[in-house]
DNA sequence: CCAATTAATTAGACAAGCCTAATTAAATAA
DNA sequence: TTATTTAATTAGGCTTGTCTAATTAATTGG
């Protein structure tokens, strides 16, 4: 199946939509994905149906055909060998290679992918920590759970972080936190969900439910 | 400035025509060279004279303006290095780089290609022996000669090779003729140009005038 | 159950890059 | 120097992917 980058862009997002949200998946909530407008969504859920890679209804949403799964996982397993290779061989920070990636992923030729993947020796997780699927779309299994889920005194290690939020790396990378590290929870404040958190058994910081609920620790 | 992919296939294009062919750079030509109707050249020619990328008159033909210029080194340092990534690191052969690579060079991020210069230690020349111009623009030095100009006895080394006939590059892989194979000319043939060679000492074959115009060695 | 709001869809447009089929200009050869 | 041939240009059209501004469904709060 030959696929545009636009069509890729689409598909990847449907698949990390199904993935995340427990909901259908429609125009509105694809069009925050993708950074279009929704009237451009139903446009191209229109051709992705025609091509078959989507099946679409007001009431199921887009759900994509085993085809349309298959290439969104190895768009997935593409994007996540590239970061890798951005950070450990080109040596890029954690918050900077997500905009690289979404280009690199999009690069085709036979063995390309696989070829990445031998050269960076068949690497489980990628630098946010999420899981790369291997060549038969299969992922590795990790025990995560969000920070947001640990009672006072527990400690833990930053484990993966959502990687399409740059606000979100970069605030990450001012606190000194990147994948490994270790945090204690100190206090939980009833009044607002915020936490106190000794990060690396040094200094101590405040941060909100709302970061809490977007960090994965094991 | 801000160029799309196409437009960068068409500065590189002019860029590589003119230090190739010594005649005014005209549609037809650049037409070949991206392989694209000659109306869709005219086209292009106005847009990138209206982004001041290049001038154009029948006379003059295209030619690149200094940000021109700059923009179209930069996409053939970019190609060559990932060129020399293929080869080194990913494992590819000879001949299935160059589409790749096609694509690579239009990825886009600030020091992306300067880690990656970095990475592959600083490179002088690409797989087929093409010269990488350094962050400034500058070429390394070769006095590399067509295999056609040497004389009956010579021995040479194949240095440099054209980059975009794939069916030449499969033509020497088959011939067992690679970077830094070592060839002597056993007879030149008035009738035809053709010539006898022998490829590092051992097996002898018969090429065309084509062929050795083809080759440049040192 | 109806009005108000929100979401999906349609209609119509536009930029980028390409094409084919004229048309015009230039070069060449008789 | 005129006729022929070749090359450049224009005209008009198509696809992809996007947009804004209607319009039509759905959902929901009162
Ligand atoms: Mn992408
Ligand atoms: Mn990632
Ligand atoms: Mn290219
Ligand atoms: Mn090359």
């Amino acid at each position: 199946m030959n696929t545009t980058r636009a069509e890729e862009n689409y598909l990847k997002a449907i698949y990390r939509l199904t993935k995340t949200k427990k909901q259908v998946i429609l125009p509105n909530l694809i069009a925050e994905k993708v950074q279009v407008n929704p009237a451009s969504v139903v446009d191209m859920i229109k051709k992705l149906v025609r091509k078959e890679l989507i099946s679409y209804s007001r009431k199921e949403g887009a759900k994509l055909t085993d085809t349309g799964q298959r290439i969104a996982l190895n768009i997935v397993r593409s994007h996540r060998l590239w970061e890798v290779f951005l950070v450990e061989k080109l040596e890029y920070s954690w918050s900077e290679i997500h905009v690289i990636a979404e280009q690199l992923e999009h690069i085709k030729h036979p063995d390309l992918v696989d070829k990445l993947d031998s050269f960076l020796d068949f690497p489980s997780f990628d630098p946010h920590g999420d899981p790369i699927p291997d060549k038969m779309g299969a992922y590795p299994i990790s025990k995560k759970i969000f920070l947001s889920t640990l009672s006072i005194g527990a400690e833990c290690k930053v484990i993966s972080v959502s990687d399409d939020n740059t606000d979100f790396l970069n605030y990450l990378e001012k606190l000194g936190i990147s994948i490994g590290t270790k945090i204690k929870i100190l206090e939980k404040n009833a009044f607002d969900d915020s936490l106190s958190l000794q990060i690396e058994k040094k200094n101590i910081i405040t941060v909100s439910r709302k970061f809490a609920d977007s960090l994965y620790v094991i």
